[in-house]
DNA sequence: TCTAACTTGTGAACTAATTCACAAGCCACG
DNA sequence: CGTGGCTTGTGAATTAGTTCACAAGTTAGA
């Protein structure tokens, strides 16, 4: 398989996502029209993302709808349960922890930490939360697929580092901060504030540009 | 000013951010492989970037650490404060009405709303509850620059079409749905579901590749 | 069975983004 | 004031991503 570009892995999310919705609606077919609307772009992009996996439709008629719903969480790897660590237990991580989205989606969150000593033993999501020690020895022993990081910039990178030794590959962090890790282990960065920036840059520029 | 990629926007932020630290410490100027050692990318990708903008540096010196950091802060808008409303108070809405990381850039929470009519009246982050009645006319009246969207997926569309009806330029939506809006406003979209299955795509599909 | 109306899958063309590579400028030092 | 060591800024080359355009397959209806 070639290198897929993350915004096809994106594109496909969105897809799914419809196809969830009107699967639930009884729609048995679709086309790459119907989902190119639907999530913001042409037909051809819809096409030419799906044609990095294989065929899944026919011509003439579409796509089935829960034959390619099954095929993009395949793909995407939502097939089976995934387990997730928050770590870190300000607001954000406690908003987490008991975000339903998640559970709907097949990632459960199995345990929050935190560093600070006078958190830990308290609920959080309806989980206790544990010490930063637990965390290594949990992901150690193969208790997480995926850490989600929800600490202050400053504690970042060593925490990242920490996971990676421990054998983590896959990390969602919200700290507001460039992290590095090494190439077998997936990191995905989501920052408010540069988003905010984004927003502001087109605030700020619009109508400059030709 | 030709268009300038979304991805140069978020070096740009990365970039502001290093400064920023830097600056702090008193350093007087840095390289362009300063920046990219630090942000993860090329000398050469820095430099382009900036030149978007002008020529912010010296040759043989590198850039002076404060004022390239003023220009960044111009070029993204972030000489001046930006009134920020939130809208949802579901547990994400508090955890980002309380977030330091937002004023600490300029961004300030003027007010948080909601739908339900028993939240009205109540404290969230130190602002009071209103309705979206009041979204409507404080938008109207000027009140924002901007709106965080933390609201359920069915209810993001409706209310972005009011934001943008009273008049709103500038949207960051953490609602796990897609949404349009006209070309003249700016909108983002933070959306969980679709970042973790970017790491369970990885997981799933590492080694695969080539 | 034939035709008309669709829709996929995919090379080819195009557009956008990144990287290369080097002339030009700057500083420090002798 | 000249030389050596750096670093920028930027066209050119390359690589990545998107869009075009059409052959080929499918269905429905006469």
């Amino acid at each position: 398989m070639r290198r897929i570009a993350e915004s096809t892995v994106r594109r496909l999310s969105i897809y799914l996502s419809f196809l969830e919705e009107i699967e639930e609606r009884g729609v048995p077919t679709t086309s790459s029209d119907d989902l190119a609307r639907l999530g913001g772009t042409t037909s051809a992009q819809v096409r030419k993302d799906l044609s990095f996996f294989g065929s899944f439709g026919k011509r003439g008629l579409g796509y089935s709808v829960p034959e390619l719903s099954l095929r993009l969480r395949e793909i995407l790897g939502l097939g089976r349960q995934w387990k997730v660590a928050i770590v870190g237990a300000g607001k954000i991580g406690a908003a987490l922890a008991r975000y339903a989205g998640f559970a709907e989606r097949g990632f459960m969150v199995i345990g929050v930490y935190d560093s600070d000593p006078s958190k830990i033993g308290s609920k959080s999501g309806g989980v206790i939360i544990k010490s930063m020690a637990e965390l290594d020895r949990d992901v150690v022993a193969g208790k997480y697929d995926i850490a989600v990081l929800t600490v202050p910039a400053e504690a970042a990178q060593s925490i990242v580092d920490r996971l990676v030794k421990a054998g983590l590959k896959a990390i969602l962090s919200f700290a507001p901060t460039q992290l590095s890790v090494p190439s077998d282990v997936t990191l995905r960065t989501v920052n408010m504030a540069m988003e905010l920036e984004g927003l502001t840059f087109a605030l700020t520029n619009r109508g400059n540009d030709k």
